[in-house]
DNA sequence: GAAAGTAAAAAAT
DNA sequence: ATTTTTTACTTTC
C-alpha cells in the first residue's frame, strides 16, 4: 500500500504497509513512498486510520495482520497488540506471562514485522524507554503522540 | 549443535 | 550510581 506521509524532523517520511491479500504482513518508514498501488475499500480504510493516528487521534486499528515470524515472536506480539493505546507495559511485564526473559521480549519486538500497528513502542524498560528498530527518538515521539512523556 | 549477540533486569558494589 | 551477573531467544557459523 502507497504509504501515508508524515512530517519527522522537517523532513517527509513515509510510513509503507505491505499487504498480501486482505493481510497486513509488514510495515516500515522510509524516505521513499510505495510505488504499488492497492486501491479497495479495506486499504482506504486503514490509510485514514493511519492518517488520524499520525496527526495524534486515538486510534485502535483493527486491520487483519499476518506476521510471518516465529512462534515465539507470535506470542510476545500477540500481548503486545492488546495493550490499549496511551498505555505502557514493561518488558518484564510480558516476560512474565510467557514464563521468559526480558531480553527475549525485546528480541522478538525487534522482530515485529508491522511496528505502530503492533504497538510494540508501547513496550518500555523498567527504568528508561528501552531500544526502538528506528531509534528511540521515534519511539519518544509515538508515545508523545499517545500523551505520554518519555 | 555451539557461540555470539541482543529493544532487559536484578543483584552486588 | 555504576558494574556485574543472570537470562532466553535468534542468528550465524
Amino acid at each position: 500500500m502507497q504509504g501515508i506521509s508524515i512530517l519527522w524532523k522537517g523532513q517527509k517520511v513515509y510510513f509503507n504497509v505491505l499487504l498480501e491479500e486482505e493481510f497486513v504482513v509488514g510495515a516500515y518508514f522510509s524516505k521513499y513512498p510505495l510505488k504499488k498501488v492497492v486501491k479497495c475499500q479495506s486499504t482506504e480504510y486503514l490509510k485514514n486510520q493511519l492518517e488520524q493516528y499520525f496527526s495524534g487521534y486515538k486510534v485502535n486499528f483493527n486491520c487483519k495482520i499476518l506476521p510471518k515470524v516465529s512462534f515465539f515472536v507470535l506470542s510476545v506480539l500477540e500481548i503486545v497488540k492488546e495493550i490499549p493505546y496511551g498505555n505502557t507495559r514493561t518488558y518484564s511485564d510480558i516476560a512474565k506471562k510467557l514464563n521468559t526473559s526480558p531480553r527475549a521480549v525485546g528480541q522478538a519486538l525487534k522482530r515485529n514485522p508491522i511496528p505502530v500497528i503492533i504497538p510494540c513502542h508501547r513496550v518500555v524498560a523498567k527504568n528508561g524507554i528501552g531500544g526502538f528498530s528506528y531509534g528511540v527518538e521515534l519511539k519518544k515521539a509515538l508515545l508523545k503522540l499517545e500523551g505520554l512523556n518519555y
